[in-house]
DNA sequence: CTCGATCGGCACGATCCGTGCCGATAGGTG
DNA sequence: CACCTATCGGCACGGATCGTGCCGATCGAG
């Protein structure tokens, strides 16, 4: 009561770190499968108490792993060059998707979510939204320095930008290379740049 | 011994079709949690293995469900406005994909195979392909009566339309409405369309 | 009619869930 | 320094599902 309500108590704080540690480490080591309360408690030395206390359940335990090591990744540089800096951003995106312990850790997530429509609302706004976002901001600078057309709709441009990043290397099997962030790039600076344009006829 | 290996055996083929429709029932009705081998077997009145008999997983029992009813929202029309065709389709996929029965036991099957990848696999070439594919098929010939530009790369293109339709409907939780398809087709259109161009300067 | 394959039903050991209770301990309080 | 309270690790429980094994019943082919 006399705490904040975010803030955890006495000595909880060094563990919730700690687990949230074991948590990745757990992922990056069996993946998906072997995910689960008991495992962590386990392999943590810890009573199962000392997770239900902290996180509701195996899925919000997995999103505040996620948020340790997924923020991380999210910077688009400004170098002017938009397509250059979707592109660099894309390749690295697409590689820690890809990579433990993030790709098994999103995996899972995305797992626990189709079952509990909650749990998908808030991984959509938590990261999802948040991905659009950045990717958003730097296309609309990109559309204030005339790189982009003025017409274009940029908030439906980032979902379809990110939203093929995600179709790619959570559902397809395919890789994202450089061949598949070329391709994305190709449609999308066609639809959209201002230059070199390639018009038929 | 004396029939072909493909079709089952003396009085299985009722019962397995009889089990595709309780599962494809019980998704409706409960969606993915409460899916479970159990409750097929329990719903449909059988023992466990004559569910394990047919299939060997979960997974494997889902997949073969949605096929019957997945296929049957798969074609595309061809009036010779390919943008009105994409239209149609794709918010008939739309509504399809989040209504039961394909809703829910999508949802399963995409939760499952995110801790199976060869269950991934087998969902890639079995669904995902194959709807790539079917638009691949469409815009190729839109291409080729020239109403998309002769240098697009229409597999890439495919695969950016249907991803974004898969990312809406089973990560996101926005609704596949008419203003976010035609937001899609508007920068496809914008990409690779022949026609009113609208260019910025 | 005979016989073998499939059937429904039941039970098992295993795993994980979420919860309850225990005695131990660590940390802030006086 | 001693106390006291919240958190700790550990254990156990009932419930659910998994995948498997065994039973006797039943159906269909020969």
């Amino acid at each position: 009561m006399t705490d904040t309500p975010a803030t955890p108590r006495r000595r909880g704080a060094a563990r919730t770190e700690e687990l949230l540690r074991v948590t990745l480490d757990l992922a990056a080591e069996v993946g998906y499968a072997g995910l689960s309360i008991e495992a962590v408690a386990r392999r943590a030395g810890v009573g199962k108490h000392t997770i239900y206390r902290r996180w509701p359940s195996m899925a919000a335990l997995l999103l505040d792993a996620l948020s340790r090591v997924w923020a991380s990744d999210l910077d688009y540089r400004d170098t002017g060059d938009v397509r250059a800096d979707l592109r660099e951003q894309f390749l690295r995106s697409g590689l820690a998707l890809s990579s433990p312990p993030i790709g098994p850790v999103y995996r899972a997530v995305i797992a626990e979510a189709q079952a509990d429509s909650t749990l998908r609302a808030t991984l959509h706004e938590r990261f999802l939204v948040t991905v659009e976002q950045s990717t958003l901001d730097r296309i609309t600078r990109a559309q204030s320095t005339g790189e982009l057309v003025a017409e274009a709709d940029l908030e439906f441009a980032a979902e379809v930008l990110c939203g093929t990043l995600y179709y790619r290397s959570l559902l397809s099997t395919r890789p994202i290379d450089e061949s598949a962030v070329d391709g994305l790039l190709d449609m999308f600076m066609a639809a959209y740049g201002t230059s070199t344009r390639t018009r038929s006829t």
